[in-house]
DNA sequence: GTTTATTAGTTGAAAATGTAACTAACAACC
DNA sequence: GGTTGTTAGTTACATTTTCAACTAATAAAC
C-alpha cells in the first residue's frame, strides 16, 4: 500500500543504532558468553569496578546507566561466583564498597584483552578516522 | 587496585553504541509506547510493512536480524488488534503474507510522523553533517 | 510413492528484564 | 527524641525474551 513512502527505516538513527549495537555486542558477547558465562550486565558490572576501580552500586547505576535492580542482581550473581567483594560502608551502612576479588581481577584481565582484540578487529575494518569520528559522535549523543 | 588501567570502556564500540542505542530508543519510545501501547519488536514489524510493503514473516526476520519467535509474537499481538493482516500464500501454505490493515495503516502514519520529528530534533541537536556521517559509519558496521 | 531433510512458523518452559513496593539506614525538621 | 522525608539497595511479581522442541508443509532422494 505504501511502498513509496519517502520515510526510510535503515536511516531512522534509533533503528540504526540498535541494529549496530546489537551486531558489534552480540559478536563480542560470542567471544566471552561462552567461555565464561557472564551476562551483559554482569559484564558490564565487571568492567567497571576493573576500568575505574572500586566503587559502591550506585555510581555504577549512575556511570553505566543502569537500573539499580540491575546492578543489584548483577552483583549479587558476580558475588555468588567470588568474581566480586562486598564490603559495608562504616558511615553508612546502606552502601557497600565494591571490588573485584583476586579471581574476578584475573577475568577481568582476560575479558579486557578479548575486548581489546574485539576493538581492532573493529577498527582495521571501520578504520582509524571513522572509529574516532563515531566516538566522538556517540558521545556527543549521550550529552 | 586497577585504577590506572589503559582501556577505557567509554571507548568500548559495543559498549558505547548500545549506550547511544538504549538511549534514542528509550527517548523515542517516550513518545509512541504511551501513546500506543505498542513494544518495540511490534514497532518495527509495523514500520517494516508500512515502509517496505507486505512481505512474509521470514522477510521481516531477515530484514530487520529478527529471531522468528518474536516475529511471530509480535505478529500475532499486531493481528489481535487489527492492525495487521495475514494471507495464507496460496504456493507454500506454510508462509502467510503480512499487511497492514486500514487502522495500522493510519496508526503506521502517525508514528511515521512521530519518528520523523524525532528524528529532526536528532538531527538539530548533532547537526547535518555528523549525522550522515553517523549514518554512513553505522551502515558499515552492519556489512 | 515413500522415506528423509528442510523450511515457515508456533508454542512452552526457563531465563532475564522492568516496575513497583518494600526494608533499612540516614537526614532534617520541629 | 520523634515525626517526616529521602536514599541505597533488595525483593516480588508481571512482562518480555530466549532456547529448544514442536507442527505442518514442501522439497529431495531413492
Amino acid at each position: 500500500m505504501s511502498e513509496i513512502d519517502p520515510f526510510d527505516l535503515q536511516d531512522f538513527l534509533p533503528y540504526l543504532l540498535n541494529q549496530a549495537a546489537e551486531d558489534t555486542s552480540l559478536q563480542f558477547q560470542a567471544t566471552y558468553r561462552p567461555k565464561y558465562g557472564l551476562l551483559r550486565t554482569e559484564w558490564r558490572v565487571l568492567f567497571h569496578l576493573g576500568c575505574y576501580g572500586d566503587m559502591m552500586a550506585k555510581e555504577i547505576c549512575e556511570r553505566a546507566r543502569l537500573h539499580k535492580t540491575k546492578v543489584s542482581r548483577a552483583v549479587s550473581a558476580l558475588e555468588a561466583r567470588r568474581l566480586v567483594n562486598r564490603v559495608e560502608c562504616d558511615t553508612d551502612r546502606r552502601q557497600a564498597m565494591l571490588s573485584l576479588t583476586h579471581q574476578g581481577h584475573v577475568l577481568f584481565e582476560n575479558l579486557r584483552s578479548d575486548a581489546e582484540a574485539y576493538s581492532r578487529q573493529l577498527q582495521s575494518r571501520l578504520g582509524d578516522a571513522d572509529l574516532a569520528h563515531l566516538r566522538r559522535i556517540l558521545k556527543g549523543i549521550l550529552t
